[in-house]
DNA sequence: CCAAAAAGCTAATGGAATTAGCCAAGGGTG
DNA sequence: CACCCTTGGCTAATTCCATTAGCTTTTTGG
């Protein structure tokens, strides 16, 4: 029997593929075992099992959002980088509405997956740093409120959440610009 | 064998009771019949199954948090009506964690969970009417811009995603005041 | 009082996760 | 080159849960 050549990598990022397509919630060890030809069992020679593979697809999740948003807000400021950063979380959340939906269930204590948020968050630090937001407190709660904003727009968006007769895009935008100007005016 | 008073309303209660306590997704048809003291299979008298019954506390959570809003609303405007929406909004979603994590997976083509959810959108719809807010598809963005920032700033906040050393209380006051902010000004 | 619907039950099936323990592949060392 | 031992696959067995089928008892309405 020639060997399948998995990995804990290897396996994680099939897996991520996997749930993007099915869905949080329906990813199966059995499933992932299934793609790579393999039987279930062998998989515990990499992953630690279901939960551990969860853990896992949270960190995937975060890192790689944090580096698209590092990216989308690399030499912006002020709206733009408002804008910029805003479309780059909908497009990850969007494109990987699987493993976005285990992002926010890490691994209780996971080192890795503490880092990955704190990237997130720094670069939310950074474009509120463009609006001359810094008493500490405030910075903490703006950043908290971007972040649900943008969290919750993409997961009403993914769950079918905006039924109403409206492109979502439009929305967004809206959504966006009105971003703006709340943190234009945080501090008055 | 004395019956147990079981009926679709009673098993859906007391599955939404359960699930508050242990999470969603970890709610069991076996540990809700064991709740009652009944054989597993018995349920399948009252719900279709699993997939039911999530979707009937998808319908639970969204008309509750439906009237919760309604009630909180009533004889306000303005600021006053957003903070009072708002706080409802997370009292519910704090106080129900499992089934509010249901609220946005209805089983597919559920008319009443619909109805429930235009009554949320309805709530929010008239707190924006204090704002004077009026264009058709302005309202449309303005509603979901209001129920992300909810959705999200509630989620982050259940899944533990708010660590930085600040109180989530004050967040959420801050939250609150920026989302009257934003409103009064969205048309601007 | 009786019949039939409703509400329980047990039994059987199937799928998934997990654990234990076996065996082959293949890489490093003599 | 041969050997060993770690590694990565396997099968088997267990457990738990969901689901379906079919039986029995309760309840209720005529």
């Amino acid at each position: 029997m020639p060997r399948a050549g998995l990995s804990p990598e290897v396996v994680v990022a099939e897996a991520a593929r996997l749930v993007d397509e099915v869905g949080p919630g329906r990813l199966t060890l059995a499933a992932v075992a299934q793609r790579f030809g393999v039987a279930l069992p062998s998989l515990y020679k990499h992953v630690g099992g279901l939960e551990d593979l969860h853990g896992r697809l949270a960190l995937v999740a975060a890192r790689d959002l944090g580096t698209a948003l590092r990216r989308a807000a690399t030499g912006k400021a002020g709206a733009d980088a408002t804008a910029a950063v805003a479309a780059a979380y909908r497009s990850y959340a969007l494109e990987h509405p699987g493993r976005y939906g285990y992002m926010l269930r890490p691994r209780s204590g996971d080192e890795e997956h503490t880092r990955a948020s704190g990237e997130i968050l720094e670069v939310l630090g950074g474009v509120l740093a463009g609006y001359g937001i810094e008493d500490p407190g405030t910075v903490v709660d703006a950043i908290r409120f971007l972040r649900s904003a943008l969290h919750g727009f993409v997961e009403l968006e993914i769950s079918g959440g905006f039924a109403m007769d409206r492109p979502v895009d439009k929305s967004f935008k809206a959504a966006v610009r009105v971003l703006d100007l709340a943190l234009r005016s945080w501090s008055a």
